[in-house]
DNA sequence: ATAATTAATTTAACCGTTTAACTTAAGCAA
DNA sequence: TTGCTTAAGTTAAACGGTTAAATTAATTAT
């Protein structure tokens, strides 16, 4: 089983393989009767084409590749999908567009060592997905690669040959902002990673600070805060501004993952949520229903960004092309109970 | 470029495709001399083999299948991975080993229509991983699949022809009613997904009632609670205890997802934890750090069972041949906030 | 010196499809 | 009847590797 070939069938049926290749493929070249014949043999026999087969033949692997960064950052060694709790709702949108349409997605770690090239090749995978951000070296290095592309949150200048998603992370800065001084609050800390060299943290901080000025609320520079984005990166703030006594009634992080962990350290020094300091964060991870109380939070469809990466990708497959579409997608604002009135 | 095959190396050194396959698959049957000529060819036209055109030479596709449930109680339809939230780090487990032996993994929704044979069949998959639990017909099902297959938390008997990675799950169930006995508790509910249905629950249900019995306290059948594994579902549990008044000091869920969803409701009600009630929890998610208080847990080490499973895979392709071992492995007791000494 | 052995390399068949080009037979017009 | 189209198949060459078998060259044994 698993080993009957079209030659099989062909035997069976009593014609030649360019025949059942026909009825396969749905070219319009065989008598009803013929076909009939064919597919009787193809069920008779249970009979499943190679792909491998087909792909030798026609150059297209119906793989869709995709990349993440492989941190070493993360609390375990190697460990691709966890790092960032949104690879998975990610890789989910793309797998729900593929699925239908006979593409499988194929996961790899985008290491310093390249070796994603070696299988982009040697897989002759049909399109790529790129999430996460990356040094701009990357983009001449991938820029040789002759399949269609989709860059996740890159806004740099020099990334626009490729298809681009990304997320409208000045607006969302600015809703996050604009929610808290609608409450009341003027003290408010911006918590994110690095400013300088991600592009997100920096749009994110330019609608607070949009949203600041609309107020007449003067920057605060001691109030904005620069860590790892994750949840010991937050922890250490939120302690660093409880021994600080900071002054700030209100914390914009500009990632879930912080504001939680933030939170955990506020709480702990029975800092109250929000009685004495409001709570918002942005992305709206899974887990950010689950915290006491729930964190408001800026949401943006991961599984949506997901979609249209692998809508691109698939599209210009289909004709046969190489386009770059920017795709532009826009946050909302989810209210739970970390954010309140200033009393 | 991209498009450089084994032909063009052999006409670049001079020599014939054999002697480049040759040394590609490190035969040694090629001086020294006509090897160094051919390696640089290699290197200056760029050239990477097709794995597909070895795959359909060889037979083998260097392709690992993971199953996953696709499940429509899921907060997003379809949405594969974040449904249970260790199928990321599982399929990390999985990635980490077969990672740097050559392998891809390629990930398919296993759904009723068992299109999933189909796609075996045609991908020519090397070996099968399967995660989540199935109705036992599943078992006649893939016993005709012809290819090493690895099964998470299968103690079906019939699932004994297969390699089964597995947990101690009742020894799990004993460290947690356990380790609250140590702590004073007496009334101790029990939470998890259906008993009857799910050898897991029952397993860890066994180990809570062995506990019990072990200290002399009698099981009491209000105590236990079953429902959808989910954080809605411990969250509506949670409510259900607060209205009832349930006379439980402490609870041991069989999920932490469920013991943060039960948590949450408490909280939201005035209980203090670990105060008013302790709280223990099974898997120990990475969220469970996270909470306020940190959930103690049982930790099952989830990357170690997708390390086992593809390392048995492996080992069965290696050496070309289809044997099935079990392995269990052992549960550890992760103490946090949650759970305290009965006052 | 010749035959036998061994080492290095090449030839060609094969893996399972697709598809351009070719064949055959039937249908139709003049 | 002859020639021209068209429909329905078939043949065979690709696709890019692997590998058994054949060939050639170099070495050793007799």
């Amino acid at each position: 089983m698993g080993k009957v070939t079209i030659r099989d069938v062909a035997k069976h049926a009593g014609v030649s393989v360019a025949s059942v290749s026909y009825v396969l493929n749905g070219i319009d070249k065989i008598t009803e009767e013929t076909k009939q014949k064919i597919l009787n043999s193809i069920r008779e026999l249970d009979y499943k084409p190679s792909i491998t087969a087909r792909c030798l033949s026609s150059g297209e692997s119906k793989l869709i590749g995709i990349c993440l960064p492989i941190t070493e950052k993360g609390d375990i060694p190697g460990d691709l999908l966890e790092n960032n709790p949104f690879f998975s709702e990610f890789i989910s949108g793309i797998e729900f567009v593929t699925r239908n349409k006979g593409y499988d997605i194929l996961i790899s770690g985008f290491d310093r060592n390249m070796r994603y090239k070696d299988w982009i090749q040697s897989r002759r995978i049909d399109g790529l997905i790129i999430l996460g951000v990356y040094p701009k070296t990357i983009f001449e290095e991938i820029s040789s690669i002759n399949i269609p592309i989709v860059l996740s949150d890159a806004y740099e200048e020099y990334a626009s040959e490729f298809h681009r998603v990304m997320l409208n992370d000045e607006l969302g800065g600015y809703m996050a902002a604009r929610h808290l001084i609608d409450l009341g609050h003027k003290d408010i800390a911006f918590v994110s990673g690095s400013i300088k060299n991600s592009y997100i943290n920096k749009n994110r901080y330019q609608g607070y600070k949009r949203a600041l000025k609309e107020a007449n609320i003067k920057l605060n520079k001691n109030l904005v805060y620069e860590e790892h984005v994750t949840f010991n990166g937050g922890y250490r703030i939120g302690m660093e501004m409880v021994k600080s006594r900071c002054e700030a009634t209100a914390v914009f992080a500009a990632a879930d993952i912080m504001a939680i962990g933030i939170m955990k350290s506020f709480l702990e020094n029975g800092c109250r949520i929000p009685e004495d300091v409001s709570i918002i964060g942005f992305d709206d991870i899974k887990f950010a229903q689950y915290t006491v109380p729930g964190l408001t939070t800026v949401k943006q469809d991961i599984i949506m960004k997901g979609r249209v990466s692998a809508e691109m990708i698939l599209s210009d497959l289909k004709n046969n092309q190489r386009t770059n579409h920017s795709v532009l997608l826009q946050p909302e604002l989810i209210v739970r109970g970390s954010t309140a009135s200033i009393k």
